[in-house]
DNA sequence: AGCCGTTCTGGGAGCGCTCCCAGGTGTCGC
DNA sequence: GCGACACCTGGGAGCGCTCCCAGAACGGCT
C-alpha cells in the first residue's frame, strides 16, 4: 500500500558505503568514530549518511552489542495518584534530563496494577532496556521483590520494600530532615509540636515520622497523641489538621510531612482563623520549587532535590552497565530545611 | 567480570527448542500462538520456555518484523511547565494507559529544548519506535515541521503548529467549549463577562478566546477592553483577575480558559472580597477531575477528557500502522459542560 | 633492500529471531 | 486404491549491524 514508493526504503549501512565508495566496515567504524579511519574516508561516509538521510537501525545494532542505550523508570504506585503528585512529577523530568545528558533514552513505566507487574517485568525481561530506575514506595508492593531475578541492573529511589539488603538504594534523609524541622521549631520556642505523618506504609512517611517523635522525645517534650495520619494529599492534610486543632486547641506548631498536605492543612487553619506564624507555626517536607515558595505564608519546608536523587541513581546505574559485580551500596543524601515565613 | 556465572547466558529460542525436542520453527509458532501447531508441541515449548525463563530477544526480533512494539508519546513544552500543568499529566497517564491496553509500550519524550528537538527527531528516526503521537500546542514551534520528513506515522494532540492540513490530529472543540460556557452565563443573566485567556501563541487558547467574543457578539454584548491574557499558571491566572477587576469593578462573571488559572482567579476573587457565584460567576475550562469539582465553591468547568483524546489518537495510529495512504483526518472531539456551583 | 610496526581497509561470521518453502504425515472422497 | 487437501514440521535464508581477522599500504628503521 505504498503510494508514494521509494521513500519507504530506508538506506542501509552498506546503501551508505557503497554511496561513499567504501566497505561497509569502513562506513561502521567512521560513523562510530572508530580509530583507524582515515580523515578521507569520514569524511566521505558522513557526507554519504547525511545525503541519503541515513539513521542507524537500532534493532540491528543491539542485536549485536547486545545494548539498547534506554534506561527505564519505573513508577510503581497502587492509586492514580501521579496525577497530582509534584515529585513524581519532578521524578519523571529529572530522569528525562539526566538520561538524556548521558545520550540514554528514558523510557517510562507505570506499574500500578497487578496485570501491570508482569507486563512490567516481561518488559524489562525482554531485552528493551539496560537497566531500571524503579520508584516503589509502598512496603506492601511486590514489584521489587519480582525485580530480584532481573537480569538487568536495577537501582532504587527511596527504600524497596522489604529490601534492605543486596540491592542499590538512593534515598534522601527523611529521619533527619524531620530532625531538622523540629528542632527549628523546638529552638523558636514551640512547645507544642503536632505532624501529619504520610501513610505509614511507606518507608519515607514512617521515617519522618520517627524523626518527628525522636527529635521531641530528645528535647524532652511528650509526642503522645500530637500524630495524625493522612495519605499525602491536599484533602487528607486539610482533615488530618481538622482532626489535631480539635484535639489539641493549644498546638503551637506542626511539622507536615509534605508540601501537599501542609497546603491542605494552611487552608483548614485559615479556615479556624489562626494566624501563621504567630499562633502556629508550619513547617512541612519537599519543598517543591512551585508549591513551598508560592503558599501564603510562604511555607518552611525540608528541601529535597529529586534532580540530585535522580542523578546519582544515574551515577550508579553507569557504574552497574560496566561492572555487574559492584557491590549493592545505600546511598543516602542530606537534607537542608530552607526557612520561609510559615515558621 | 562474572562471578556469578550461568545465569548471565539469555535462552535463546533454540535452546527453548532444543529443551522441547522440536525445531526452531516450531518452537517460534507456538510461543506466537501462529496455527498449524499440534496442542502436544506447543505445550512442551510453552514448558520449555517458563522452565528455562525465557524472553524472547526483541532487538532480534524487531530487526526482521520491523516492528519494535513502542509508540512514542512527545510533550514539547518550551518551559518547565509540565511540573504544574495537570492536562499534561493527565496525557502522560491516559498514553501509558491506552497503549498498554493494545500490548504497545509507551517511550516518552520531552523536547523543551533547541538540542531536543534534532535528538528527538534523531531518536524516532533510529526506529525505535513504530509511530509517535505528538503534543505540540505552540504554534513557533519548530518540531511538527520537522517531523514532516518523519518515515513513521505520526498523530497530532490538539493542533500542530502551521501545519492544518496534511497531517492526522485529534482536538477538542475549544470554540464550542468556550461557547457553551459563555451561553451558559448569558441564560443565567450575566451581561459582564469578562475572560481570562490563555497565551495566544497556542491554539487552544486563541480559539477559546474566539468562542467567548463571538457568543457575545452573538448575543448582543460588547466584548471591549474585557479580556486579559494570562499564561495557564495559577498566578497568571491570579493577575490577570486583578487587572479585570480594576478595570471593570461592575464585572459579574468571568470565563477562564483553564482550570489551573481559574484556582488563582477565585484566590484573587476571594481577596476582594466578591461571593461566587453572587457577585461573579466563574467558568472554567478542562474540568480537570483533581482541581474543578475540589475548590471552594466546586467550579463549573467545559468538559474535555485527555484520556478520550488519547484513545483517538491511538486509534488512527493503529490504522496508520497498517496503511500508511490513509487520508489525514483532522478529528474534533465535542466538549460539554459540568454545572457546578461557581455559575 | 629488507624488515618491522603502524595505520587503514574489506570480507566473513554471527547476533536471535521470523518467514518462506519443501516435505512429511494423516484424513477424506471417489 | 490413489490423488487432493488439510495439518504439522524442520531447515535455510536473511534482517542490518558490529566485531574479528587477514592483509594492504606506507612509512622509518637497520
Amino acid at each position: 500500500m505504498g503510494p508514494r514508493a521509494g521513500d519507504e526504503e530506508r538506506p542501509t549501512l552498506e546503501d551508505v558505503a557503497a554511496f561513499a565508495g567504501v566497505s561497509r566496515s569502513t562506513a561502521s567504524r567512521a560513523l562510530n568514530d572508530d580509530a583507524y579511519v582515515s580523515a578521507a574516508a569520514r569524511e566521505k561516509v558522513q557526507a554519504a549518511a547525511r545525503d541519503l538521510g541515513y539513521s542507524p537501525n537500532q534493532a540491528a545494532r543491539s542485536l549485536v552489542t547486545r545494548r539498547t542505550g534506554a534506561i527505564a523508570v519505573v513508577l510503581s504506585e497502587p492509586e492514580a495518584r501521579l496525577l497530582d503528585d509534584p515529585y513524581r512529577t519532578a521524578v519523571m523530568r529529572a530522569g528525562y534530563r539526566e538520561l538524556a545528558d548521558i545520550g540514554r533514552q528514558m523510557v517510562l513505566i507505570f506499574s500500578d496494577t497487578r496485570e501491570d507487574l508482569s507486563r512490567t517485568v516481561r518488559f524489562l525481561e525482554g531485552g528493551h532496556v539496560d537497566g531500571a530506575l524503579v520508584f516503589a514506595p509502598h512496603r506492601s508492593d511486590p514489584l521489587p521483590k519480582a525485580l530480584r531475578l532481573l537480569r538487568i541492573p536495577v537501582v532504587f529511589g527511596g527504600q524497596a520494600a522489604g529490601l534492605r539488603r543486596g540491592v542499590h538504594v538512593v534515598d534522601f534523609d527523611n529521619e533527619g530532615g524531620a530532625r531538622l524541622a523540629v528542632e527549628h521549631l523546638v529552638a523558636a520556642g514551640r512547645r507544642k509540636i503536632g505532624t501529619i505523618a504520610g501513610p505509614q506504609d511507606q518507608s519515607a512517611a514512617i521515617d519522618r515520622l520517627a524523626g518527628w517523635r525522636k527529635t521531641l522525645l530528645d528535647a524532652g517534650l511528650d509526642p503522645a497523641d500530637l500524630a495524625a495520619e493522612a495519605d499525602f494529599t491536599l484533602s487528607g492534610g486539610a482533615n488530618a489538621m481538622s482532626a489535631l486543632l480539635a484535639r489539641h486547641a493549644d498546638l503551637d506548631a506542626v511539622f507536615v510531612a509534605s508540601d501537599m498536605m501542609a497546603v491542605g492543612a494552611l487552608r483548614t487553619l485559615d479556615a479556624a482563623g489562626r494566624r501563621i506564624p504567630e499562633d502556629i507555626a508550619v513547617v512541612s517536607f519537599d519543598d517543591n520549587a512551585t508549591l513551598a515558595p508560592a503558599m501564603d505564608p510562604p511555607l518552611t519546608s525540608v528541601h529535597q532535590d529529586p534532580r540530585e536523587q535522580v542523578h546519582a541513581m544515574v551515577e550508579t546505574m553507569l557504574q552497574l552497565l560496566d561492572d555487574q559485580g559492584l557491590k549493592p551500596r545505600q546511598q543516602v543524601l542530606p537534607v537542608s530545611l530552607a526557612i520561609r515565613a510559615s515558621s
